[in-house]
DNA sequence: CTAGAAACTGAATCGTGATTCATTCTGCGC
DNA sequence: GCGCAGAATGAATCACGATTCAGTTTCTAG
């Protein structure tokens, strides 16, 4: 193994451990997964998860927060190339559902995890996951502030209406293994619902 | 203790077990909740839980049976008592959010557990649950038939968005305990987003 | 090359909690 | 009363798995 492999490696260890714990959370939960599977799938010891992680729960939090920013970035970025806030929205929902194809563990773990341990992980307010939220309320505030959407409605329940719809579709296809074309079918099918649903009369 | 008080509470072991474990799942969740302290709550002996069920899973499976039926046949109740496709829709989704209010131990429960438990109890398919998201897909049928509704989206995805806006609608109103008065402008709100997206033009 | 530091390892520990079962209780027919 | 069957009890068992840490390997600087 050459230097540079080996520093990679080092630097990596941590992103191994967050990588074999997602596997293994999608595959059979939070509470069935034994700390020594993540090892296992993350080639390290079972001691060394210790070293980078102060529990099981510790391990947990520091994956939403890592994957949960990383969903954020990829929608933030997308939505800056993007103009309009229907055509917004509809890209909005594509990344989501596309979720189930490009990286279908990380869709199972959220859609199945994420409510528990925002739950019962005492003291975790899940500042990420509200984020996300805020996401969805900011696009329906500014179809608002731009007279393309309705303004009886509180951006603040549509933001957690939206989530819940399409989160739900997206346990949907992690589930159907569906194919890609699907998603672009259902990414159609919930946008217009919405857009109709929301738009000014 | 009167003869009756005693055959009455001979025959409602068994659910007084159930409503024991609905309140325990509720404050702490499946896998933080003691099998002690289901019988604690319940008032029986640890050992008598297992004269009524075979395993925690196997209570836990029963609990959501038995609740999910309670919720579907109220469900099915009220809506033979309303005629008209929006207003049977309104009257659904009021009868969702109220569960935050009625019975918050549920919401919290069904909220919170459901996922989990059909994804990780193995062979256990959840036929319950099913039968409640066939329900909100015929709703979105009968809408299709009547003329109501738009025919180019399919009712089985339909079931998915609505049941999860609902959900995740729920899940707040759990958490925020919310008064009375904000489910009735809830219902409204999301009953107007789907009516009018869902709308034949 | 070498010593000390840092990273890593994985077998042993240790608390936990689901499940069991020997014992006790209860109700009922005789 | 008496004794049996079924129900209930709860202390003991026992498997399990998160966490620890004494020992080993790898890295770094001089």
């Amino acid at each position: 193994m050459s230097q540079a492999d080996k520093s990679r490696q080092a630097t990596d260890k941590r992103e191994r451990i967050l990588d074999g714990a997602l596997k293994a959370f999608a595959r059979k939960g939070f509470y069935n997964t034994k700390v020594s599977e993540i090892a296992a799938e993350a080639g390290v010891a079972d001691g060394t998860i210790y070293l980078y992680f102060k529990s099981k729960d510790d391990l947990l939090i520091s994956l939403f927060e890592d994957r949960m920013e990383w969903v954020i970035d990829r929608l933030t970025t997308e939505l800056n190339t993007v103009a309009g806030v229907e055509e917004r929205f509809r890209r909005a929902v594509e990344l989501h559902f596309q979720l189930a194809v490009e990286e279908p563990d990380l869709a199972e773990f959220i859609t199945v995890e994420l409510r528990q341990s925002s739950k019962f992980m005492k003291e975790y307010k899940n500042p990420k996951f509200l984020d996300y939220l805020k996401l969805l309320e900011s696009l329906v505030e500014d179809g608002q502030e731009q007279g393309v959407f309705r303004l009886d409605v509180e951006p603040r329940l549509l933001g957690r209406v939206i989530f819940g719809a399409l989160d739900e579709v997206l346990l949907l296809l992690t589930f159907s293994r569906s194919p890609n074309r699907d998603v672009v079918e259902m990414t159609r099918q919930v946008t217009n619902i919405f857009i109709d649903g929301l738009r000014a009369r």
